[in-house]
DNA sequence: GTCTATACCCGGATAGAC
DNA sequence: GTCTATCCGGGTATAGAC
């Protein structure tokens, strides 16, 4: 009971610990880095300052942490929907779930993603150090998948693929700032985005390649295309 | 001398001012709204802080103009690259032109339409609301430019027009945050942004249309392309 | 583990001399 | 117009009881 039940149910120590991480998830998405109080995380999770104190050591700890889930969740989320797809699919294929993956994550109510994403540029130089160490790993995981198709010759060669590959990743996160859920489904913007996506990647003269029956179709407002009605797959953030 | 000179060389306290709002710019633009201290303005404006406060009532006052001069700046050079278009250009020339010249002034070193950009989530509701007062004809322009592109058929229909807009404004909205001058020059980097929104939204099947040359040839990186060669043409902010 | 009370510092803003 | 000096509120963090 004291160790053998530690992958069993999260202790109500852990719990609370959570609580306040989703807490810090969700002012740190919508106030920004320095917006973001102790005061506040601590009322949202229902505890008085001091508590807070009592399972971090400091304000940029909690918020270091949190940007570290928002990532993590973010590739795993990428990860798991490329690992979705049939065998058949092609670079682009790859790439839009990918984009999709993303997207998602970033969408989600659960705020790490958005917060992470959000506050980039207002990271404190060591935590914003550490954070790009961590990102190694992804930032080659994105280049890979674009290369893959630079290679196929699916995306437009008159595109510089690094400048290609971060407009996109902005487009998908500033989402943030303008998607409203009461104004269309999940499905729906990751549907849009990933016809957009791949629009903009291939280029002129690209006629619908096999595996992209979709693309054709006008799909209206309300009908989630192709693979974006993917049931939103991703690992909890380890704590 | 007192007011005959109005419109001919800024006089000593304007300059002065300008200064202030030209730090306040460049920190908004890298450290967002409440990352933004009175105190490094100053510094920066090689200034003390009560020196400040003789021309602003508050620290949001000047942030809040910084922001409305940013966004006064993005559209002001839309409209002038519009302009500059020629009659001949098609509504799909148009959409593009205008991407172009937002982002020009997001990655400019002049850094007010960045600091607007980067803060949009970030603003106390009271300044948020009046600038989205001020926006609502930039919105409409906006919404002008895409719906004229759908009218005349040259957008993929399958995308819808809102979700689409929003996507390219984030992608160009975003390129502060990985954005290099070091890295590649501006005109080059418009030259992607024109190319890959101009994909995105024609979607497949649209081959290269007239008034379209730069859009077939693969133009290798260090040589702009087409309208981006654009000399820049932006209103100063008005004082 | 969680609280009340408090130390401490920093940033916005003002008073008043020059 | 710009300064030195200072006030004040609020935010981080800790001490110590329960």
């Amino acid at each position: 009971m004291t160790k053998a039940d530690s992958g069993d149910r999260e202790r109500k120590s852990d719990r609370t610990r959570r609580r306040i991480l989703d807490a810090a998830a969700d002012l740190l998405s919508r106030k920004g880095f320095d917006g973001t109080r102790v005061s506040e995380i601590a009322a949202l999770a229902q505890l008085r300052v001091p508590a807070v104190y009592y399972y971090f050591d400091s304000r940029e700890a909690i918020l270091e942490e949190v940007v570290n889930i928002g990532d993590r969740m973010a590739v795993d989320n990428v990860r798991a929907r490329l690992a979705a797809l049939p065998p058949e699919a092609t670079a682009m294929d790859r790439i839009c779930a990918a984009y999709a993956g993303h997207l998602e994550m970033v969408l989600k109510e659960s705020a790490y993603t958005a917060a992470a994403m959000r506050t980039l540029g207002q990271l404190p130089p060591d935590i914003r150090a550490r954070q790009l160490e961590h990102q190694r790993e992804t930032g080659q995981l994105w280049r890979d998948l674009i290369q893959a198709g630079v290679d196929d010759g699916e995306i437009d060669p008159g595109l510089d693929p690094r400048a290609a590959r971060m407009f996109l990743l902005g487009a998908v996160n500033w989402a943030t700032e303008w998607w409203n859920p009461e104004r269309g489904s999940l499905d729906d913007i990751l549907a849009t985005a990933q016809r957009l996506i791949r629009n903009a990647l291939s280029g002129p003269g690209a006629a619908s390649p096999p595996g992209t029956a979709a693309q054709g179709a006008a799909s209206p407002p309300g009908a989630a295309a192709q693979g974006a009605a993917l049931s939103p797959v991703f690992s909890p953030p380890q704590l």
